[in-house]
DNA sequence: TTTAGATGTTGTACTTTTTACACTAATTAT
DNA sequence: ATAATTAGTGTAAAAAGTACAACATCTAAA
């Protein structure tokens, strides 16, 4: 270990992108922070990773510490590790990301490092600390990816949801339109929905079917290397001499 | 900084693994360990990174100190950081990727670090030392998938190939066989191939048309947001009821 | 109680892409 | 000359994607 020691003055942590779906909108996870740097702050929930700990599991231990979320897959991302990124030292960071349903998780903090715990619109942030907007931006583009080609959006609504919930909340990650017949030809031709035959109550015009996700189904086909793809976007060949 | 020295005896590493394609063959190269831990062992060309430097640039110059290769495109994969994975102590690695034509390369070493340096058929690999394997087919699944969704295979062959060769490199990366006159059909209706209206030589047989890839074309057409995919091997969707 | 307003739901024809499949062409070695 | 070997190609059927508009069901307000 002589040899490392030499070599180092540096830590690494990890930090948390969690988003969620509300109110038509995408949201992320953030804490105010209550150490310094940046102190006061909106900031990712990102710690430092303990000696004996797998990056993994410090992840979890993290986001649990400072929002209270406990029990949700986290998927490494990236890691960001600009000599500058931190302005105490050289601290590269491993980003992770996850999709939660709001409403199935209540989002407390009492920690001396993370005074609060809020939902933002990740359209409306732009400025958060260290690098964090740059991870913040990479998760994104990480979940556009992945919503084309696993049907993970499910992860982000309710258990019970409409099927124009679901599109909206596709619309909202691809930042794009969806036709709504084909869209809704393509994902009940999943066979991935379950239909309640219950429908939306309170609204002020035709009630829309409730829905859930065939979780179980789902699995067994990932498990049999089942391809899921959206194809809705896709740019045509035209105009390619 | 005091208190990131109070938290951490620790260091951070880069890895490279550089994919290469020979005789029907997919390659990766190592390097012969000249240090301990696993002194003489075939392993990953990684190291440190300094104290200054940034990832990226960390990865671009080990790889260039132990095998000579340089102006490479590195990308990074991910962080690997399980505690035990370093036997000297805890050291976390970010795990790099990249393709070559081999035959544009000379590779050489004269490094402490690094005996020799040579391309390995990836298939033949199981024990390489630390996480290594792990990394490797990691890197070796994002090969895969990349190859799917962007025309990377010409990144792998010389300057000039014929279609058999490509096909035969893209059967070697997705571990599958294709039909040939499909594939042709494909890859030549991407437009991304100029017809060097020049043929083999020195084959005991009909000669085949020489190709190369046009570059130019293909990054004007990523820059316009193209989507590059190749559709064969998907499963069909029989039997999901 | 009628109607306006709002959103939900569905079908079909057309186009494009994918798939499956087998024969002829060009060259060298014998 | 011919055998051996790989190169090169076309087409029809199936599947998937796209574009598009009318009717259905509910509440709220007149």
């Amino acid at each position: 270990m002589t040899e490392l020691n030499n070599f180092f003055k540096s830590a690494f942590t990890v930090d948390n992108v969690i988003f969620g779906f509300d109110e038509g909108d995408l949201k992320v996870l953030l804490i105010k922070r209550g150490e310094e740097p940046f102190k006061n702050r909106w900031a990712l929930p990102g710690y430092f990773v303990y000696p004996n700990e797998d990056l993994d599991t410090a992840a979890k231990r993290v986001l649990e510490e400072m929002t209270g979320i406990r029990n949700v897959f986290l998927e490494q991302v990236k890691t960001f590790g600009a000599v500058n990124r931190h302005p105490f030292g050289r601290v590269i960071t491993v980003a992770y990301f996850s999709l939660i349903r709001i409403d199935n998780y209540e989002v407390q903090t009492s920690s001396a490092v993370a005074r609060k715990a809020e939902w933002h619109s990740v359209s409306k942030l732009k400025n958060l600390p260290f690098d964090h907007q740059e991870i913040l931006d990479a998760c994104f583009q990480r979940l556009k990816w992945m919503v084309r080609y696993r049907p993970v959006g499910f992860e982000l609504l309710p258990n019970k949801f409409t099927l124009t919930e679901l599109q909206h909340l596709y619309e909202a990650i691809l930042e794009t339109e969806l036709e709504k017949r084909n869209f809704r030809k393509k994902i009940l031709s999943m066979n991935l929905l379950i239909d309640l035959d219950e429908t939306q109550e309170g609204v002020a015009h035709r009630p829309a079917r409730l829905y859930k996700f065939d979780k179980d189904k789902y699995e067994q086909l990932l498990a049999d290397g089942f391809n899921f793809e959206l194809k809705e976007g896709k740019k045509k060949m035209e105009g390619v001499s």
